[in-house]
RNA sequence: GGAGAAGUCGCCUAGUGGCUGAGGGCGGCGGUUUGCUAAACCGCUAUAGGCUGUAAAGGCCUAUCGAGGGUUCGAAUCCCUCCUUCUCCGCCA
């Protein structure tokens, strides 16, 4: 959510930016009037209210005194009063319901260091490191080479879940497992992250926070249960309000944290995208690197963050490159992003393994995440970022792929090994 | 799932319709005293919105006693719904 005192005295300044990520800018052409109404309702009100205050008080104070028929005279006025501020409120609750959900689904506006352009393919690459492998064979892509190492089951998966579900066997499953292991021992040993394990299962008040809802819910797995609960796309969602609600001190910050989560998408509108393999599944794990920081550290620690994630690739020697997301590419919530994409050799390409976004004060001013720099000091909102450090299936798979062997098997990266009992190759079970 | 109890300004607590539009204690901050510390004493102690306004500030008004409704001239206080926590019973990883 963007400050409306900002909105309204930058009003042409956001309508530019948000022109371009792509924002209708109709929807914002009731801003003002909305507001200048609001306004006017809340003064209103406020004074009928205040004269109401004092008119009871004299009854009161003519009860007392016994003075009960002049009392009893000024009741009905009083009691008129009521009613137009019953009229006066519903008015301005129609109003705010309005202004409110204007505001909720306007998205960030874009740091000025984001390049601009429409969608991906003006996003700018900042960064590349290691060099794609030479084959002297071609390479197969990780579903073959997990059918044929007996660790990937894609089949029976849709049997007990349908389509966009999988099974990890064996040495798969226990694969997935030393990465989880490995993306959190790295982030909290040496990044210095805390690990905390949140609900997997969050309320509609906390998607709201991180900008989740109202506008994305079609994304979203919501349960039957009366509750409004959902399951969590991705744990950026319970770590980021961890501290929704608070005035936190100043002195706690910067807050580094990490949480290992499954996650859930729906992904609806993505028929036909990505339909083979583990890239776009519906259940996927990713380890979450979140930071709240105070207003001006939140850009260096965006590098930093990147730079954390950007490390797992660099321990697992996977090839990556880093992009710059543009101002129409980026996600609702975040004032600028980085991307990181690890080579696969199956597409010849590089593809999205991390995101990393700086939110600035957007997910804080909705989920109320505020700070005082010392004890007398007004609050502040915070500013919220986040990262996947990194997203386990898609580093899963590109370890097969970027180390498969022509027969087959997959030799284990040498980080690794310790999280899997020294094991150095993924190998296909002989005579069979 | 069944039965009870409770949610007040950082913490503890007073408070069953108008001198509570929230009192006291603790903690915290500032000050007096003091060789220093402690004690004692004095003052301050939330958030949001609106109006006004300054170099900063400040001033006035409104709202907030878990949340939302209702009764009333007036609600922390009475009524309803919901949420959360605690205790006991049952079931269970």
């Amino acid at each position: 959510m963007l400050d409306i005192n900002f909105v309204r005295e930058n009003f042409d300044h956001v309508r530019r930016k948000l022109g371009g990520r792509g924002f209708p800018m109709e929807a914002l052409d009731r801003f003002t009037e909305l507001d200048e109404r609001r306004r006017s309702l809340v003064r209103e009100r406020d004074d009928l209210n205040a004269t109401r205050n004092r008119e009871s008080q004299e009854i009161g104070n003519l009860m007392k005194e016994g003075r009960k028929d002049e009392a009893e005279s000024r009741r009905a006025a009083v009691r008129e009063l009521g009613e137009r501020i019953s009229e006066t409120e519903a008015l301005l609750s129609a109003i705010e319901a309005e202004l409110n959900a204007l505001m909720a689904s306007v998205p960030n506006i874009p740091h000025e260091s984001v390049p601009a352009g429409a969608d991906e393919s003006a996003n700018e690459e900042v960064k590349r490191w290691g060099e794609p492998r030479a084959f002297d064979f071609e390479p197969r892509d990780h579903v073959d080479l997990g059918v044929g190492l007996g660790i990937l089951d894609q089949e029976r998966a849709t049997k007990i879940a349908g389509s966009r579900f999988s099974i990890l066997a064996g040495a798969g499953a226990r694969l997935e497992r030393a990465l989880i292991n490995f993306c959190l021992d790295l982030h909290t040993k040496r990044h210095g992250y805390r690990e905390m394990s949140p609900p997997f299962i969050v309320n509609a008040n906390s998607l709201f926070g991180t900008g989740q809802l109202p506008k994305f819910e079609e994304d979203l797995f919501k349960l039957t249960d009366e509750r409004n609960l959902y399951l969590v796309p991705t744990a950026e969602v319970p770590l980021t309000n961890i501290y929704a609600g608070e005035i936190l001190d100043g002195s706690l910050l910067p807050i580094h944290m990490t949480a290992y989560t499954p996650c859930f998408r729906s992904e609806a509108g993505s028929y036909g995208k990505d339909t083979r393999g583990l890239i776009r599944q519906h259940q996927f794990d990713k380890v979450e690197l979140v930071k709240i920081t105070k207003p001006e550290d939140s850009y260096d620690e965006l590098e930093a963050l990147t730079r954390n994630a950007e490390a797992v690739l660099e321990a697992l020697g996977l090839p990556y490159r880093t992009v710059a997301l543009s101002t129409g590419d980026m996600g609702f919530s975040a004032a600028k992003t980085y991307d990181i994409e690890v080579w696969l050799p199956s597409q010849k390409t590089y593809r999205e393994i991390s995101s990393c976004s700086n939110c600035e004060a957007f997910q804080a001013r909705r989920a109320q995440i505020r700070f005082k720099r010392e004890g007398r000091s007004k609050p502040e909102f915070a500013h919220t970022l986040n990262g996947s450090g990194l997203a386990i299936g898609r580093t899963w798979l590109a370890i097969l792929e970027n180390y498969q062997q022509e027969d087959g098997s997959v030799v284990i990266p040498d980080a690794l090994r310790p999280c899997l009992d020294g094991l150095d190759r993924l190998a296909a079970p002989s005579g069979r």
